[in-house]
DNA sequence: ATTTGACAGTTCAATTTTAGAACTGTAAAG
DNA sequence: CTTTACAGTTCTAAAATTGAACTGTCAAAT
């Protein structure tokens, strides 16, 4: 599997990590949310090389995440600033930042803060079910085909053609 | 900026990344959530090279992610399975799915549906604050420096030594 | 008038990762 | 005694990433 396939894939989460699954796009996303637009921005702040960045930049522009804007002419300059397409990417950014403030903190704590300027207090983000409104726990959802499936992950994994029980476990 | 020190960045979200960050990983770490257990059953699925995949079980076992235990004595075998920590992933991966059904749908539409046992529903995963239940827009959160801050990314990019204001834009 | 610096890339050799395919070893089944 | 299932390991070729230098435009300083 190369990795443009992964685009193509009948599954949801291989396209979006197809996207966004590498190091370096993840952390320029980090970068966009915290407010950096500009290639040297981008460059210092995270150390990578100029060559993989502009790579990687054009890919988000080309897949309409971020937007190409001129911010001055003469030596023609641009900003590179989330669409709604890549502001949607918030979820995950928050889902990443909230698992390392849970298992990947030291004796410090954590490094950022979040605070909700609706009702004021620094929170953890919640994911909950869009229907009722219960936190999700992964234990209590059950995943099905829906019309885009084609075959893979229809789930309760189909994918032993010959499984025999060789015997019971030691 | 090497992937090992990515694990030791004064960021939630770096350290996450250096862990998960990487298209095999998170596939491998999307069939757990899938019920697969077996060396076989992975690479099966994924079409993931058995030297990168050995590799990368190993990786997800050092870090606590899955555990390796017996099904079987004689030829030792060994299966996958999700510790709590590993557990605790689930909301990276719905909101990968969920940004995946947003953008990344063909006409067909969803490949997978995910229905909530608790409500019976088929539902779509909401970030909500834990604080007032409220959704979770990024223009409304405002990050600030925690305990373990040290440097980087107090946000509000404090890092233009010589910002001078060349000129106003075009 | 010339040099320096900021900014946004591009180019290229060297290194590191990943892909692909074959090989190892145990034990059950035919 | 040979084949098959399973879980790896080993090795070479191909692809991606790093590091460092180079290009080009314009403003500011000398």
């Amino acid at each position: 599997m190369k990795w443009k396939e992964l685009e193509e894939e009948p599954c949801s989460m291989a396209r979006t990590i197809g996207v966004i699954g590498d190091r370096w796009t993840l952390l320029i996303l980090r970068e966009c949310f915290l407010r950096t637009r500009r290639f040297e921005g981008f460059q210092s702040a995270l150390g990578i090389t100029r060559h993989l960045l502009a790579e990687r930049l054009k890919k988000l522009v080309r897949l309409g995440i971020l937007r190409r804007i001129p911010y001055q002419e003469a030596p023609k300059r641009h900003e590179y600033i989330l669409t709604q397409k890549g502001l949607d990417l918030y979820p995950i950014m928050m889902a990443l930042v909230h698992w390392g403030d849970t298992h990947m903190v030291d004796e410090r704590g954590r490094p950022l803060l979040h605070q909700h300027r609706k009702c004021g207090k620094d929170f953890d983000p919640v994911m909950v079910c869009s229907e009722c409104g219960e936190p999700l726990l992964a234990k209590e959802v059950h995943t099905h085909p829906g019309p885009g499936a084609q075959s893979p992950l229809t789930i309760e994994a189909p994918d032993k053609p010959k499984a025999k029980a060789r015997r019971s476990a030691a």
